[in-house]
DNA sequence: ATGGCCCGTAGAACGGGA
């Protein structure tokens, strides 16, 4: 037995949710992580998603971010012990939401994006990073078997980059990113992508502009990070990269991480 | 080519995303 944890942005639910139902109806997963809906809470879709099977929580807010978790009710029940935020963090901006499902703490990120490594955004999201660390690591260091499943808006590795020479230096992949990266696999986390052998040139997002898809440009910044002591139970991961190829596409694909069930 | 596209919210040749 196992079970399918995944994280989307969405870049606005309103639009993709149509691609969110085919999506789940033909690829039922059990956990869906989604970032970017957009939405204010008074207008997310709790009933399309309840008739499709799923309970849902989330945190919204108007025009940007917005974050929700999906659980499949008849596999994995719903979220249980729902915090919204970071509590070492009071930030306005909506951006993680965490619950536990079938005993593993799944917690929704969607990291700022920083804009460009001279802009206050970039010094938000450093600081945003560092506090989500001071926040999980105690948790992860007492054993609660995690998954920090999100738009990262970083590419680890220059392997994570389709052209490394023109990302250099720039927002997503600068040094003091990927160090917080670095710092929060070593708190005991681990990268569910990596634990596989992977195809070249793997990535979860495209730009939309210069046919960047077709073109295969893309960067890898959407994770499924798990704590060690579920490291054994990841069955397998990858990127479902055929929703990246609809119509009205989001600029995201998601990333899907299958898990034994506990023994 | 210091831009190309998509989204929400205005009601803007805009801000933000990445």
């Amino acid at each position: 037995m196992s079970m399918r944890l995944a994280t989307w942005n969405v870049n606005s639910l309103k639009i993709r949710l149509p691609q969110l139902l085919d999506w789940l109806a033909a690829q039922p997963v059990d956990v869906v992580c989604l970032q970017e809906t957009k939405l204010t809470d008074d207008k997310f879709p709790r009933e399309a998603i309840a008739q499709a099977g799923y309970d849902v929580v989330f945190s919204g807010q108007p025009t940007y971010n917005g974050v929700a978790i999906l659980t499949r009710r008849d596999t994995v029940g719903s979220p249980a012990d729902v915090v919204i935020g970071n509590p070492l963090h009071a930030d306005e901006q909506r951006r993680l939401i965490s619950a536990t499902v079938a005993g593993v703490r799944v917690i929704c990120a969607y990291v700022p994006n920083g804009q460009s490594i001279d802009s206050d955004k970039y010094r938000y999201k450093l600081e945003w990073l560092d506090r989500l660390i001071d926040w999980l690591a105690p948790q992860i260091a007492q054993g609660v078997p995690m998954a920090l499943a999100g738009d990262y808006n970083i590419a680890p590795e220059d392997r994570d980059v389709k052209n490394p020479a023109e990302w250099e230096g720039q927002v997503l992949v600068s040094a003091p990113e990927r160090e917080r990266f670095n710092r929060l696999v070593a708190t005991g986390l681990v990268d569910s992508f990596r634990l596989f052998e992977q195809p070249e040139k793997t990535f979860t997002w495209w730009d939309y502009r210069q046919m960047a898809f077709r073109r295969n440009n893309g960067l890898r910044i959407d994770h499924v990070l798990v704590t060690q002591n579920l490291r054994a139970r990841v069955l397998g991961c990858h990127v479902e990269r055929d929703l990246r190829k609809r119509e009205q596409p989001s600029d995201h694909a998601p990333v899907v991480v299958e898990l034994a069930t506990a023994a």
